[in-house]
DNA sequence: TAGGCCATCTGGTCCT
DNA sequence: AGGACCAGATGGCCTA
């Protein structure tokens, strides 16, 4: 199916990451410019009395040279977001480790900021029972400042943060297991993912995914 | 070689 | 009408 020119295997192993990592870049792809007309080949006017059904079969081509494109983008943009999410997210990097499917890092970054609430939520009663008489304070309210804070798991200081529902996977779900006897040293198992609240003790190590 | 993962194409649906 | 989003199909690459 070479039905488009930019087709070509530019696959490899990693997607064209040409400004992966920076979550500012993530933003910027984000909210990038609402795609550029890409005309097509010979672009309009390009035959003149083809026929008309010759002519609307071309227009149909072009038209669909053009939908795969803007596809084709869409999905380059949705892997630099993946990109970002790998490049936060607590486990080894290098050359020599396998980069995180796109399923690990979801279900990793999910325990990772899981995992994060709970030890802010540590953090902060810890502070109280050392300092009873300071109280923290909440974050003023300002419902335009951010619209997370209005998301219903939001972790400001005003609620606590709602149960996550539990799985009998682990928070990786079932994909992930250790690999027994061998121990893992990835900064996920070294933080200690077993903390994670409404999650079982199955430890979730991207790296014995495989 | 089988299975996993991925990129791409494609048609459908929804929205502006 | 055009664009975004989605899911299924297909084929390639890589690893165990």
């Amino acid at each position: 199916m070479d039905s488009d020119v930019a087709s070509t295997s530019s696959r490899a192993s990693s997607p064209e990451p040409e400004a992966a990592g920076s979550p500012q870049l993530l933003f910027e792809a984000f909210c990038r410019e609402p795609a550029a007309p890409q005309q097509g080949p010979g672009g309009a006017g390009g035959k003149l009395r083809g026929g008309r059904k010759a002519q609307s079969d071309q227009q149909q081509q072009e038209q669909r040279l053009k939908v795969n494109s803007r596809e084709r983008r869409r999905m380059h943009d949705l892997n630099q977001a993946l990109d970002g999410l790998r490049a936060v997210m607590p486990y080894a990097q290098g050359p020599a480790v396998r980069k995180l499917s796109k399923l690990a890092t979801l279900l990793l970054a999910r325990s990772y900021i899981l995992a994060l609430s709970s030890s802010l939520q540590d953090m902060r009663r810890l502070l109280s029972e050392l300092h009873p008489l300071a109280r923290v304070r909440p974050v003023p309210a300002s419902p335009s400042a951010c619209s997370l804070a209005a998301a219903p798991g939001y972790l400001g200081f005003r609620a606590a943060p709602p149960e996550p529902p539990r799985t009998a996977a682990g928070p990786l779900g079932p994909f992930y297991r250790h690999s027994s006897g061998s121990p893992c040293l990835c900064s996920f198992c070294q933080a200690g993912p077993q903390e994670l609240p409404g999650t079982a003790a199955a430890p979730a190590c991207p790296r014995a995914s495989k």
